[in-house]
Order: C-alpha cells, then sequence, then structure tokens
DNA sequence: GTTGAGCGTT
C-alpha cells in the first residue's frame, strides 16, 4: 500500500532494534522516519560503515535483506518493522571478526573499533534474589545510563541471581568496574564476562619518555608536549631517572609519536610505549605489537613506579583489576606482571586521567565533583556521588599483591602480600590517594576479596 | 517454597 508522508501509522514511529552482531544484547534501538523508513544515514550514524540491514525472518528461518532505495531503508511489511532484531550489514571489506580489526584503516572502519572498544556487556554476579531488572538498572544509572539489563532465569522463571547489563558508554563501564558494589546488602561482582575478554583493553595514552634530562621538569614535558594534543597528566620521577610519562587525552596521539625522538631544553628524548612488557593475551587488537622493545627500568612492578614522589601505591591496587578485563593469570587475587599502563589507558581513556601517580591531578580522588571529562548524561545530574560520598571500598592496604612491590607502599597498610584487593566499606582515608605523593595506603588489614560474608 | 558459584542469547 502507497503512504503518503501524511497518512502514516502511528506504529511506525517505534524505535527498531538494529545490532551489529545478531546478538539481541549489542541491539541499539533506532528511530524511523515519520514515513516508516529508515534513513540509512540514521544506521550509519549508529553503525558506522553499515551499508544495509537485514533480518531472519520468524518463519522461513532465513534471513531477508532489507530494501534500500534513496537512502532509506523500507520496513519488510505492511506492518512496519515490527519486533524483529535487524542486523547491519557491512560491505564486504568492512565485514570482519572483532579479532580481525585492525586500526590503521579507514576512518570508518577505526569509528568501529572505536565503537567495539568501547563497551561491553558486563556480568553481574551475587545478585539478591529479589533483584529486579528495574531495580538493577536503577542502581547501575549512578554510573552512567544504563541501556541493558538481563537477569537471567530458569526455565521456570526463577531468578539465578546473575544477570548482565550493559553501559551506554565506556566511561560508565568504568566507574562501574572500579568499584564494588553492594546492593541491598550483598556484594554484587561485577566484570567483563569471560565470553567477551580481550576486547576492553584500550589504546595507550601514556608514553614512555627516555633520556630526559635533570632540569627537564614535568611543567617543561607537559608544555612541550602539549602541542601534539592535550595533555592530561605528566610524571617524572624524583630523584631523577631519567624518564618521564606523559599521557595524552587522545591515545592516537600518544601512538602517533611512539618511536619519535624530541629535543626539548636542548636535549634528544625518546618516545616510546609506556607498556614496556605485554603478557597478556589482551593485546591482540592493539595498533602496535611492539611493546617490548624498552625495557627501561622501574615502573614496572606497581603502580608509580620504584621510587617516585613518596611512592605511595597510587591506589591503582585499589580497582577491581580482575574486573577490568585485565587478568593474564585467570584469576583472582593478583599476580601482576601485567602492563599498568593498560590499565591507566582504560581509565584515562574512561575519563579518570592520571592514573600512574604523577602530580595530575588527575586521578579520582576529586570525588566531591565529576571526574574530567565526566560524559555519562546521568553524571552531573547525580545525587549518588558527592552526597552521600564516595562509593565504599576502595583498597585501604599498602602495597600489597603487586609484584615486586615498589616505591615504598604506605602507611599502615597490613595486608598480607596477594591476597588484597579490597578491604570492606571504607574509603581512601588518609591523603596517599591517588597521586601516589603521600604516604599511601591506609589501614587494610585483612586478605582476601571481600571482607564481609554474605548470606 | 530452598540456594550463593558461576558466564548469556541469537
Amino acid at each position: 500500500m502507497a503512504k503518503s508522508s501524511n497518512n502514516y501509522n502511528e506504529d511506525l514511529f517505534e524505535y527498531i532494534k538494529v545490532s551489529e552482531d545478531e546478538y539481541e544484547s549489542n541491539a541499539v534501538e533506532i528511530p524511523c522516519e515519520l514515513d516508516g523508513t529508515l534513513l540509512l544515514t540514521t544506521l550509519v550514524a549508529q553503525f558506522p560503515g553499515a551499508s544495509g540491514l537485514k533480518y531472519r525472518h520468524p518463519e522461513s528461518k532465513s534471513v531477508r535483506g532489507i530494501r534500500l532505495s534513496d537512502g532509506k531503508l523500507h520496513p519488510p511489511g505492511e506492518v512496519g518493522w515490527g519486533k524483529h532484531l535487524y542486523v547491519c550489514v557491512f560491505p564486504k571489506e568492512n565485514k570482519r571478526k572483532m579479532e580481525d580489526v585492525s586500526p590503521e584503516n579507514s576512518a570508518a572502519k577505526t569509528k568501529r573499533l572505536e565503537k567495539k572498544l568501547t563497551c561491553s556487556d558486563l556480568i553481574c554476579l551475587g545478585l539478591p534474589w529479589k533483584s529486579t531488572e528495574e531495580s538493577i538498572k536503577q542502581y547501575f544509572e549512578q554510573f552512567g545510563e544504563v541501556v541493558m539489563v538481563q537477569l537471567k532465569r530458569d526455565k521456570n522463571g526463577s531468578f539465578k541471581g546473575f544477570g548482565f547489563i550493559r553501559f551506554a558508554t565506556y566511561a560508565s563501564q568504568m566507574r562501574a568496574l572500579a568499584q564494588r558494589h553492594n546492593i541491598d546488602g550483598r556484594w554484587v561482582d561485577v566484570r567483563i564476562p569471560n565470553s567477551k575478554e580481550g576486547v576492553v583493553p584500550q589504546m595507550p595514552c601514556k608514553v614512555f619518555v627516555g633520556r630526559c634530562t635533570e632540569d627537564m621538569t614535568a611543567d617543561d614535558l607537559r608544555e612541550y608536549f602539549s602541542k601534539f594534543g592535550e595533555v592530561t597528566d605528566v610524571f617524572v620521577p624524583r630523584p631523577f631517572r631519567a624518564f618521564g610519562f606523559v599521557t595524552f587525552l587522545d591515545p592516537e596521539v600518544a601512538q602517533s609519536l611512539c618511536g619519535e625522538d624530541h629535543v626539548i631544553k636542548g636535549a634528544s628524548v625518546s618516545v616510546s610505549s609506556a607498556a614496556p612488557k605485554i603478557k597478556s593475551k589482551s593485546n591482540q587488537n592493539w595498533k602496535d605489537d611492539s611493546y617490548g622493545n624498552n625495557n627501561w627500568d622501574g615502573n614496572r612492578s606497581g603502580p608509580s613506579g620504584g621510587s617516585n614522589n613518596g611512592g605511595g601505591n597510587s591506589n591503582i591496587d585499589s580497582l577491581n583489576m580482575q574486573n577490568l578485563g585485565i587478568n593474564p593469570n585467570g584469576g583472582p587475587p593478583p599476580n601482576f606482571n601485567l602492563p599498568i599502563s593498560l590499565v591507566a589507558a582504560a581509565l584515562n581513556q574512561a575519563g579518570w586521567g592520571g592514573f600512574l601517580g604523577g602530580p595530575g591531578n588527575q586521578g579520582p580522588n576529586n570525588w566531591q565533583g565529576p571526574p574530567q571529562g565526566g560524559s555519562g548524561k546521568n553524571w552531573n545530574s547525580n545525587q549518588n556521588w558527592g552526597q552521600n560520598g564516595p562509593p565504599p571500598s576502595w583498597n585501604q592496604g599498602g602495597n600489597q599483591g603487586w609484584n615486586g612491590g615498589g616505591g615504598g607502599g604506605g602507611g599502615s597498610g597490613s595486608g598480607k602480600g596477594s591476597g588484597n584487593w579490597n578491604q570492606g566499606n571504607n574509603w581512601s582515608n588518609s591523603q596517599g590517594g591517588w597521586n601516589g605523593n603521600g604516604g599511601g595506603g591506609g589501614s587494610g588489614s585483612s586478605s582476601g576479596w571481600n571482607n564481609k560474608p554474605q548470606t
């Protein structure tokens, strides 16, 4: 039946569910036009590189393509788009598995990659029995917009105690992953699902600057490197160690500088990857695989490296690294030889910034306000941060669990070696905290993942 | 109806 633009069907106003990979959990609802068609540009806005749509016909079980003419995708039937899950079609050269994606391609592909690296579903384990989709959504919205909640039930419909969530932005995801969650009195584990491991690592924003001279201050480095892009953090170890770190907002900028020499204050410095060693499989998506080419001393054993200013563990170990999907040893607790910068990059990417210590004041030590670059829609209006104080339980202990320790550790922490991550409901109560410039640590004293028994 | 380590659908 021919449709005129002023004789549309109300039903055609629905958002249609589109995924790029046939997984409904990855679906995005996108709006069609008044005449019931979907503009290809609307599709491409959400799925860069997409050239069309297809769906699986429920009866024939076969995949059907969606008609495209004049840049408009037409609904498959008289009744409109219906409730099908539509799947993006990409041109052949764009159609590839995630594992094959490399960023040194077209802009569209790069954007698709960025999207891929942006969010993943998160599994929530140990949810209270009384949880509902609504209550879980409501809880996690304090970290940003929640676009999906799936609680798993058995055939009888009884809740199995776990489920999946998805945030709209990677920043939200990182906020959620970076802390523990107490929901209705239960500690809930939020992690990257096993099935999604390896998609989290971001390109590093931080570069290693070698051959620094003693007269190069952090400000000097910042001033110099700012011409390449926004610098979010600079770290220059004191006492002098002839190297430094510069963190950029844009990982592409960081990457572009790697391998170059630059002259600062009359001396030639070398810029290279801040990740000297990759032991994890998780670098498979990285643009540059050559992360073994420098073997600089220090900063490998833990956050903020060996002899930073004050040596407090800059609380990177307060993050649930496992939750970040970075766990080369396959399980808790840590035995990290892994690239800290990887985590830092991810966190920096997420708007936390400055995770490897240093004087940048970029870390999430400013809990009364949103982190820099806070991008969650709900962030600024969220009453859960600031009013109620910081979220519970960033790690309190001293220098625990990092292989080789490094940097003095903190305060009076008494965590026992490799066992410790979180210490309970405490927030950093000393100023050791984030920037690694204090005594660090606090009074942690247990040796497990969770202190509190659960029922 | 109970329970508490795990890893989902299409």
